[in-house]
RNA sequence: UGGGGCAUGGUGCAAUGGCAGCACACCAGCCUUUGGAGCUGUGGAUCUUGGUUCGAAUCCAGGUGCCCCAGCCA
């Protein structure tokens, strides 16, 4: 077993109630095994809210000793493509998930439709040939029954004669449907004569143009899940309703039959989840793409900086359950945070420069200063960072009228420049405008390293750059993407509460060591946050990308 | 007004007839060469009404609120 493997097993608590249902399972014998499946639909990229699902359907095979099959549920050929495929096996296996084999529901369509003329066989469905108006018209309603079919009562040589018709390709797409024979006076609607088969003209990825139809979900997923030996279907809430109808099917059929257990999907503040609503902030350049650090997929989580072992915690702290729940984008930042602090290196950086100039120091002199790379992690050891005469530090750490229980400079205060030396403001110099654009700061020689000889206590540090050895780097500053925790909320659309200020792009300053740094790769810039490097990242200019801010208390104490 | 489901601090999840707890958030303090991290502490919840019981978040009955279902999407 891998570490990873390791940390996802111990940190999980089979204590909610679907891992209550399969241990209780396999005590009663209804199953002697466990086989799970995992059913994205390829058309779309894999975003947080995929996770939930994923671990779950992974981890309850895991502890159990069973298997977790990849099943691609690609039923609709006028949606899904092959790019998608590629892209979620990446995603499931960045996470760290194992699955015993990838299977696509369209394996199965032959042995699906032998399926369906069984049930054509025993009276169980039909062909129907209303069209589609009249098959919504004649369902009736949440409050009045549905009406029957006038093909309902076809004899069983029609019908498998025009089934066999329209998977030949004899009639155009949508002239008509085989549908299971139920009841169309049912109270769930569900049960009132589903589709189970259309017809559809189109190539499929993986068939091509070998079928004119297509199951359903509904006849698809169930029949699969029993074909594949799966022991528990897990899925969302919504299809508690469609429990009822894959039963039946299996019933009917007299096959294997596994166990459906619905749990509520992760919702999360702040965002959206929805694959059309994910599309569209695409498509109208409301970012700049499917991995837009902004996004909730995957890829733009990695590309920010999360890190896989930060999402699982995150999706472990979640829980399973059947509440309709939206979860707090804060608990995320929190699981990354905790897992950068531990592991992630310091380093220096300025956002926002200004310019000090320390008076009393030498003109050329350079001194070498030793830096921990990581508090939390001795072992990572220490590097040396160059100190000169003229420096950057971040224009939040110096104001000329200080508000209340601000420590940092300004003039006449003592701040300690984290490794160096104690300095002191003596003056600014200002623009035309007033603005302050250079401080004068003299340096306490007996203070080198950061501790004064005479045991004087400064109350600041503050973080800095030597402005000659400093690399100009590109920094991208997000925010959540939208102003209202809710965005769906209300009928204004989510797209009128895009945050317009959840991209703030920087110029600022990096220390050597982050000069040309590997993409990918995630510091903590001190005092300021967590930072990943971006691809694209060029050797004359690094770019980072903020994965999360560190905890600011100062903020909060000035907002009061 | 049909059917299916769900109600526990601000958020999410526990407690499976026996002291309502955990995490995040919030607030206060300690500590600190990151106003980070860490440590300590405070406040705050069982939708409602009734019943059963020595004892109810849990069992029963009624009520209320919210979510899902009328695709030839999944």
């Amino acid at each position: 077993m891998s570490p990873e493997e390791e940390i996802i097993l111990k940190d999980s608590k089979p204590t909610d109630f679907i891992r209550e249902a399969v241990a209780e399972d396999l005590k009663n014998g209804r199953f002697k095994n466990v086989r799970t499946r995992l059913p994205p639909e390829p058309n779309g990229y894999l975003h947080i809210g995929h996770v939930k699902a994923f671990m779950i359907d992974y981890l309850v095979a895991k502890e159990n000793g069973g298997e977790l099959i990849l099943r691609f549920d690609d039923t609709n050929p006028t949606k899904e493509e092959t790019e998608f495929v590629e892209a979620i096996e990446e995603d499931a296996r960045w996470l760290g998930i194992k699955w015993a084999k990838v299977t696509f529901a369209s394996d199965y369509f032959d042995e699906l439709y032998e399926w369906a003329k069984k049930l054509v066989l025993a009276g169980k469905a039909y062909v129907d040939d209303q069209t589609q108006e009249e098959v919504i018209a004649n369902r009736g309603t949440l409050t009045e029954p549905g009406k029957n079919s006038p093909y309902r009562d076809r004899d069983v040589e029609e019908n498998m004669d025009l089934l066999e018709r329209m998977k030949d390709g004899e009639f155009p797409a949508g002239a008509r449907i085989l549908r299971a024979k139920i009841d169309m006076a049912h109270p769930n609607i569900n049960m009132r004569d589903p589709a189970m088969y259309r017809i559809l003209h189109e190539p499929h990825h993986r068939t091509g143009d070998k079928w004119k139809i297509y199951p359903l979900y509904d006849w698809s997923h169930g029949q699969n899940d029993s074909m594949e030996g799966v022991t528990h279907s897990l899925c969302s809430l919504e299809y508690e309703n469609h429990r009822p109808l894959y039963e039946w099917f299996l019933d009917q059929l007299n096959v294997f039959k596994p166990r459906q257990i619905e749990f509520a999907r992760l919702n999360m503040n702040y965002t959206v989840m929805h694959k059309r609503k994910l599309r569209r902030l695409v498509e109208e350049n409301h970012v700049s793409g499917w991995d837009d650090p902004r996004m909730p997929t995957l890829r733009a989580m990695r590309r920010r900086g999360y890190t896989a072992e930060a999402i699982l915690d995150f999706i472990n702290r979640v829980g399973v359950a059947k509440n309709y729940s939206v979860s707090d984008v804060a608990l995320l930042e929190s699981c990354v945070r905790e897992d950068l602090n531990k592991n992630s290196l310091r380093r220096m950086a300025v956002l926002k420069p200004l310019k000090v100039v320390i008076d009393n120091y030498p003109e050329d002199q350079t001194e070498e200063m030793d830096a921990i790379n990581n508090p939390e992690y001795p072992n990572a050891g220490t590097r040396q960072v160059p100190f000169s005469k003229v420096i950057y530090i971040e224009q939040d750490d110096f104001r000329e009228t200080p508000p209340p229980k601000y420590y940092r400079l300004f003039p006449g205060n003592e701040v300690r420049l984290r490794y160096a030396y104690f300095i002191k403001c003596t003056h600014v110099v200002k623009d035309d405008k007033g603005e302050v654009i250079e401080v004068h700061a003299t340096y306490d020689p007996a203070t080198q390293g950061g501790s004064a000889s005479d045991g004087r206590k400064v109350k600041s540090t503050i973080h800095w750059v030597s402005a000659k050895h400093a690399k100009e780097a590109e920094i991208r500053m997000y925010d959540r993407l939208f102003t209202k925790e809710d965005p769906e909320e209300g009928d204004e659309g989510f797209l009128n509460c895009l945050n317009p200020n959840s991209l703030e792009i920087l110029t600022g300053f990096v220390e050597p060591h982050l000069a040309s740094p590997e993409i990918g790769s995630r510091f903590q810039f001190e005092r300021l946050g967590y930072f990943c490097v971006d691809k694209d990242s060029t050797k004359e200019k690094p770019v980072f990308n903020l994965t999360v801010n560190l905890k600011d208390t100062w903020t909060k104490i000035e907002k009061r």
